[in-house]
DNA sequence: ATCCTCCCCTAC
DNA sequence: TAAGGTAGGGGAGGAT
């Protein structure tokens, strides 16, 4: 029995341990109840057990009663072997699923018409085919055409070179077993792209950052990657569940309902109302492990690693590998450092914990394949994420390694967010398999106890995901975190008010969120371990010692107080891509391939989240002078300097072209020798959003030709901010011209949803407040009688009025521009000819809508005739269209500014 | 004072 | 063999 339920004895949460079976054992009663009622009519569907997700024709009842008929299971919740039955899903899904098993319903229908059970494959909703391979196949040699400079390739020499080559594969006697393959046989290929095929079928190659797959290669296999991937992915998608959630939660219902009709549950019913708000923490228990374990039930309750290493001896000393020299080095560097000063890089740490960890002798060539995550059986031996296998190995031999299944953890981590947002989306998503939950509104809703909550809440996911995890709570997110620490593994713990202070006395500095490695270091060489310890250190001590931030969070953190809040909707600041594995460049030529390459990847995830980016950083790692060419670890970056270099544009971008140029010029006056290079990363930051296609419109590329003096626009901008700033806050009297109703103004530079629905600006304004901002602009009114008075509202103008200021430190679209040169741009864009688009439209909306904001309401009468005008002379429907809805966006905003539609006289 | 660049640190 | 990514917070120190 774990410690935490020791302090919570019997209040009755013990009865909820069958909560999720007997619920889903109560569904499928009631289901086989019905089809019971059905004589069986055959076994075509044995074995089989589908769960229908969303509408489908046949209908999700439809099938489940032709399962029963025909020897199926259905299921209401979905397990992991279940066929999933869709005609489609929406993108965010898509996104994170695995889509092996989405089968369109048509199987079900077209299995029963040919009486037998058709295969799947063929009516995978977003299936590759069967033969997709093959296709794959061709596709490569077309996509390297252009490297194959003088050799083209029609159909039929295709298929001789494809056999030709799947003989040479055949030929036991010509695969190589050397690292690389002999030099005749390449050169006897007949061309280049054959030479790619040869080498990546041989598998007697490895693949370097030089090969063109290498990228999606090393992608697909990156467990960092993937953690990194798919955290954006969950975030991305609690900001979409909540921009399109009526914030109705059924789940709830359903859970009263049967609180109610129980009598067992009965004194799960909250007693005392909790004044204190509740943050509830939720962490699958080492999720990558219990993944996999799913489909290896042999394998539960033994020492068991995710890891790509197949848990054999590592392959015999590569020549030139000295490990020694390599270890000495980052040893050395950290001795170094920590004489000059206390910061000590976390790499270099992590590392020479590696080497602590290894026995010289054991070791020198036992396996560098890292553990990602490994069991509770295997922490028992000394185990540890990150862990090399060689070490881990000689602390656990009996470790049980199991592979990656990254599309495993997709799929589990979307059954998880989407059960827990069944009850609540006050969701701050920290990872794939983590998140904090602001549970105080739902606790008194449901008029349910914490443990109850929990106990249900892991029920329900360990049924449907078949993965353990842990929960915590407390008053706030440190003391929810600290609370899942101590849950775990597969447990749940309330750290209440009262234990707060007795809790955090032994929890260690180590543990607190935010303490690395090297924090915990230098609060050691300060004497202090424990939280407990570092109380009494006075909060200028710890600042001097650490920085003013840092200093004062961890003097609130050891205390168990935290200030920051949950933060339900997140806007992304950067966008990156590096590679620090396998890059083994020969020449320049691959350098700058590869460069390119990843300037293509950086770009596409900046169109994936419609970012445009005006500051461009290249990092470089670079082997140490003093390092072994040859690194430890095969294909590693080994002992490195690190190199960052940025530029800063004028205009944000996104154009690949202008990307990889950047890229490319930061790289050649580096001056470094591609050889020696031994990881890339390129990033892109002080963002900004579109909501068009990377397309430059007719106005991007008029801002883009006519680069406006910096200086010019960044003081334009201030001014308007400070007159804007002014305007919003109550205390500071009013500038404007054009006041009508001064009392109303300080609500103006909230945009209303329907303005701002559009548009990079409403990216950025939208925050968690905007939800608040919606209910209250819905049922208001706005700008009849504006109660700004609400203290609540006036906090959230503050708010958005801050964030402005603070979003609008660089010039964006058309603002800052005069308005007679907007005029002679709308002119030359009419007159172009040229569809509208809808980035443009956006911009100029933002742009009357500014006017509207800064009252210039002369020029922009001037600009809205002109622009009926010059739109009626051109006789075009597009572009009534879009005067329509200009027109439109511009009333929306003088509703939300004066209260009324101002009509603009003729 | 405030900003910018180049780091470092942390988390998953 | 092996797949050492990526985003955010923050600090030091120089430029303005």
């Amino acid at each position: 029995m774990r410690r935490n339920e020791d302090k919570f004895p019997d209040n009755g949460f013990e009865a909820w341990g069958g909560y999720m079976h007997a619920k889903i054992s109560k569904l499928e009663e009631q289901f086989s109840a019905r089809a019971g009622t059905e004589e069986t009519l055959s076994n075509i569907f044995n074995g089989v057990s589908i769960y229908v997700n969303g509408f489908t024709v046949p209908s999700a009842d439809e099938l489940k009663v032709l399962m029963s008929k025909h020897g199926g299971v259905y299921h209401v919740y979905q397990r992991s072997d279940d066929y999933i039955i869709a005609s489609n899903l929406p993108d965010t899904k898509v996104k994170n699923m695995n889509l092996a098993k989405v089968v369109k319903p048509q199987w079900i229908v077209e299995s029963l018409a040919a009486n037998r059970l058709l295969d799947y494959r063929d009516y995978l909703l977003y299936g590759t085919s069967r033969t997709q391979k093959q296709i794959n196949f061709r596709k490569i040699i077309k996509e390297n055409d252009s490297l194959a400079n003088d050799i083209k390739f029609n159909d039929t020499k295709q298929e001789q070179d494809l056999s030709e080559i799947h003989k040479t594969i055949n030929e036991p006697n010509t695969t190589t077993s050397d690292q690389k393959p002999s030099k005749e046989r390449l050169d006897n290929a007949t061309s280049l792209d054959c030479q790619e095929i040869l080498k990546q079928n041989l598998g007697a190659v490895t693949k370097t950052a030089a090969d063109p797959e290498f990228i999606a290669e090393f992608y697909k296999n990156s467990r960092l990657h993937h953690i990194s991937q798919l955290g954006a992915c969950f975030k991305q998608h609690i900001n979409e569940l909540r921009e399109n959630s009526n914030f109705q939660f059924p789940a709830r219902e359903q859970l009263k309902e049967i609180i109610l009709a129980s009598n067992n549950f009965k004194n799960l019913s909250q007693l005392k109302f909790e004044k204190n708000k509740i943050i509830m923490h939720i962490d699958m228990d080492c999720f990558f492990v219990s993944v996999g374990l799913r489909n290896r039930p042999d394998l539960k309750g033994k020492p068991v690693a995710v890891t790509h290493s197949k848990g054999g001896q590592g392959r015999s000393k590569r020549p030139g590998v000295d490990r020694d020299t390599e270890f000495n080095l980052y040893k050395q560097n950290k001795a170094k450092k920590l004489g000059i000063t206390t910061g000590i890089s976390h790499d270099e740490i992590k590392i020479e914990n590696r080497v602590d960890d290894i026995d010289e002798e054991d070791s020198k060539y036992g396996s560098m394949s890292e553990i990602a995550s490994c069991s509770y059986e295997a922490r028992a031996k000394g185990l540890s994420n990150g862990m090399f296998m060689g070490s881990a190995l000689r602390l656990c031999p009996d470790l049980q390694t199991i592979p990656y299944d990254f599309d495993g953890y997709k799929e589990v981590a979307y059954t998880l967010y989407n059960t827990i947002a069944q009850y609540s989306l006050d969701i701050e998503a920290v990872s794939c398999d983590e998140m904090y939950l602001d549970c105080t509104e739902l606790l008194s809703d449901m008029n349910v106890n914490v443990q109850g909550f929990a106990t249900i809440l892991r029920e329900e996911i360990k049924a449907k995901t078949g993965c353990p995890c842990s929960t915590g709570f407390g008053g706030n997110r440190l003391q929810a975190r600290l609370a899942t620490k101590k849950a775990k593994p597969d447990g749940q713990f309330f750290l209440t008010e009262d234990l707060v202070e007795d809790f955090m006395y032994d929890i260690k500095l180590r543990d607190l969120p935010g303490v690395g490695s090297q924090t915990a270091y230098k609060l050691e060489s300060l004497g202090h371990i424990t939280c407990g310890s570092l109380q009494t250190l006075t909060l200028a001590s710890l600042k001097s010692h650490l920085g003013n931030k840092t200093g004062a969070q961890l003097f609130e953190q050891c205390r168990g107080r935290d200030p920051n809040p949950l933060t339900f909707h997140t806007v992304r600041k950067s966008v990156s891509a590096e590679v620090n594995y396998g890059i083994r460049f020969e020449n320049n030529y691959q350098c700058l391939e590869f460069l390119k390459q990843l300037s293509a990847e950086v770009h596409s995830r900046m169109h994936q989240f419609k970012a445009m980016g005006k500051c461009i950083t290249l990092k470089l790692m670079v082997r140490a002078k003093d390092a072994p060419v040859e690194t430890a670890k095969f294909l590693g970056h080994g002992y490195c300097d690190v190199i960052n270099k940025s530029v800063s544009l004028q205009t944000a971008t996104n154009d690949l072209e202008v990307i990889t140029k950047e890229v490319i010029l930061l790289c050649k006056k580096q001056n470094i020798d591609p050889t020696e290079m031994r990881g890339i990363g390129i990033q892109v930051t002080k963002l900004d959003y579109v909501t068009s296609r990377p397309t430059v419109g007719a106005i991007n590329k008029f801002l883009f030709n006519n680069k406006i003096p910096k200086a010019k626009i960044k003081s334009e901008i201030k001014a308007e901010l400070v007159e804007t700033d002014q305007r919003n806050n109550p205390t500071t009297p009013t500038k404007s011209k054009v006041s009508t109703s001064p009392k109303k103004s300080p609500i103006i530079s909230i945009k209303s949803p329907t303005i701002r629905k559009r548009g990079r600006p409403s990216k950025s304004l939208r925050q968690p407040s905007n939800n608040l901002m919606n209910k209250f602009l819905q049922g208001q009114n706005v700008g009849r009688d504006v109660p700004y008075k609400d203290p609540m509202i006036r906090a959230v103008v503050k708010e958005e009025v801050e964030r402005k200021v603070e979003q609008s430190q660089t010039p964006r679209g058309l603002l800052g521009l005069p308005w007679n040169k907007v005029r002679a741009l709308l002119r030359a864009w009419l007159d172009s000819g040229e569809t509208p688009l809808q980035c443009d439209v956006v911009m100029i909306i933002d742009y009357l809508q500014e006017m509207v904001i800064n009252k210039n309401i002369e020029k922009l009468q001037v600009l809205m005739n002109f622009l009926r005008r010059t739109t009626r002379d051109t006789g075009s429907v597009a572009w009534l269209e879009v005067y329509n809805r200009i027109s439109e966006e511009v009333q929306n905003a003088m509703v939300a500014v004066y209260g009324k539609k101002l009509y603009i006289s003729n």
